[in-house]
RNA sequence: GGCGCGGUGGCGGAGUGGCUACGCAGCGGCCUGCAAAGCCGUGUAGACCGGUUCGAUUCCGGUCCGCGCCUCCA
């Protein structure tokens, strides 16, 4: 079994073929930090942490990149908005961002750039498209000039005509065409903004992923990921810059997107209210039943997600975990592996984990650490959870109050402590002469 | 208007031109003081209409419905 992956590019699934076997390059969209991560967010970055994972079994050398956009003009909306320092809207939102990845089990990439560390790089990359014709500078302003390059489009399925014709903004009046793309801008007032040779300003949204990407994984490298919705205009800007600047045939050999995601049934949106932070879901649900919930739609499927879809995965845990008590991981299961290779399809993956439970503990503990699942002690699972307003002192003298009941036969006394207990989510389990706790 | 994606059993959700997906929930049973957990058993599909085929959920065409993108939203 070999790799295989949707290209955008190609809309089709095709087999990986890396440009270099020894060393794996993937570039993944990160987050623009000005507001905490949403579950949509969150889906990108779990499915490229597990296409990561499975480059790293497969490749003897993997160089994931993810971005932290922190220069925006939503950024400094916000910063506006609440009168906060943009520094701190970055760097709080980042750290956030960092704590819901971690909950999620998220491996670390291997470089994270930030857009404001890499001014100097966008700056030699607005040069060098200038100098080879392919931007112009106008009233403070350079751009990207989309008919100068005749792939322009290519990835999106756009030429320049619908573009043109679908603009839902107005057109601005510094551009040559309409669907030029800003590489530079003026900054003015508090914005943000660095001395450049066109003035002091700040760069288009576009232009850090293409600087980026060149620096740590060179102008050509083997995938590029994010959401669906940056096909058009990001990616498509993204491959005009890197591609004309550096005169390539190629940017990214394979472009992977993630399908949107809509919550409770209904597009997400902040007027509805059905908007769910990653930070609020983790105060009602294990970060580890939100990654299940993600992965049980494959990637490119729209997903509904839903909180009863978190309880259900947090139901298939706990099955899980009550399994690999005293399972000590094996090999990853070849059915794991084989379900992933076939372009990352994680549903068929968990389904063959399912399939593992009865007979071979050990293999599905591996194949589940593989896909980020059962790291942690059973115990610490089923102990852990909850709101813990009941210490565990509390519940073992509760329990031993019930066992003495139940050893004088006072049945409805035992009966009254185990609901009790319940009402405080503590499920209690007898067996074989013991009983043993759990939190719902 | 242009481009694209999707519609599978009560729910979630894959593969597949013919054979049980899988999970959650339900129901019956075993176990249990009663539960919980576990085990055994069990029902329920492929939006609609045509076509191709010996045979279609799977391929082709159309209809209906839902969703996304069309200049800075994963």
């Amino acid at each position: 079994m070999t790799l295989s992956l949707h290209n955008t590019l190609t809309r089709k699934k095709q087999t990986f073929t890396p440009l270099d076997a020894e060393h794996i390059r993937m570039y993944v969209c990160g987050p623009t930090v000005y507001d905490l991560a949403h579950i949509g967010n969150a889906r990108p970055v779990v499915v490229f942490d597990v296409l990561y994972r499975l480059l790293k079994v497969l490749y003897p050398k993997v160089t994931y990149v993810r971005n932290i956009t922190d220069v925006d003009d939503k950024i400094n909306a916000r910063a506006a908005e609440t009168g906060e320092d943009i520094r701190t809207i970055t760097q709080v939102t980042a750290a956030q961002f960092h704590a819901d990845a971690k909950a999620l089990n998220t491996l670390d990439p291997d470089f994270e750039p930030r857009a404001t560390d890499h001014i100097g790089e966008m700056k030699i990359m607005i040069a060098d498209l200038i100098a080879k014709g392919h931007a112009y500078v106008k009233e403070g302003h350079v751009l990207f000039d989309t008919n100068s390059w005749d792939e322009y489009g290519l990835l999106s399925g756009h030429n320049r005509d619908e573009i043109i014709a679908g603009a839902r903004v107005e057109v601005a009046p510094y551009k040559k065409d309409a669907a030029d793309f800003v590489l530079w801008k003026p900054s003015s007032g508090g914005e943000p903004g660095w001395d450049s040779d066109w003035g002091f300003g700040r760069p288009g949204w576009h232009l850090e992923c293409s600087a980026m990407s060149n620096k740590y994984l060179g102008p050509e490298f083997d995938i590029h990921g994010g959401g669906q919705d940056l096909i058009f205009p990001h990616h498509e800007n993204e491959i005009a810059q890197s591609r004309c600047s550096h005169q390539t045939d190629i940017m990214a050999k394979y472009w992977v997107h993630n399908g949107y995601l809509m919550a409770e049934g209904e597009k997400m949106s902040k007027s509805l209210g059905n908007f769910y932070t990653v930070h609020e879901l983790l105060e009602e649900f294990p970060g580890e039943a939100i990654r299940l919930a993600l992965l049980k739609t494959h990637y490119r499927q729209p997903m509904d997600f839903t909180k009863a879809g978190i309880a259900e995965a947090k139901k298939e845990l706990d099955r899980w975990y009550r399994m690999i008590d005293g399972a000590s991981a094996s090999e990853t299961p070849t059915d794991v592996i084989a379900a992933l290779e076939d372009d990352i399809n994680t549903p068929q993956a968990i389904a063959a984990l399912h399939g593992l439970g009865d007979g071979s503990p050990d293999a599905l503990l591996a194949g589940a650490n593989f896909l980020g699942l059962l790291e942690q002690d059973p115990e610490q699972w089923f102990r852990g959870a909850g709101d813990g307003d009941l210490d565990e002192a509390a519940i073992d003298a509760l329990i031993a109050e019930r066992d003495q009941a139940r050893a004088d036969k006072d049945f409805a006394a035992s009966d009254r402590i185990r609901d009790a207990l319940l009402e405080k989510g503590v499920v209690l389990e007898d067996s074989s002469g013991q009983t043993t706790w759990r939190r719902k």
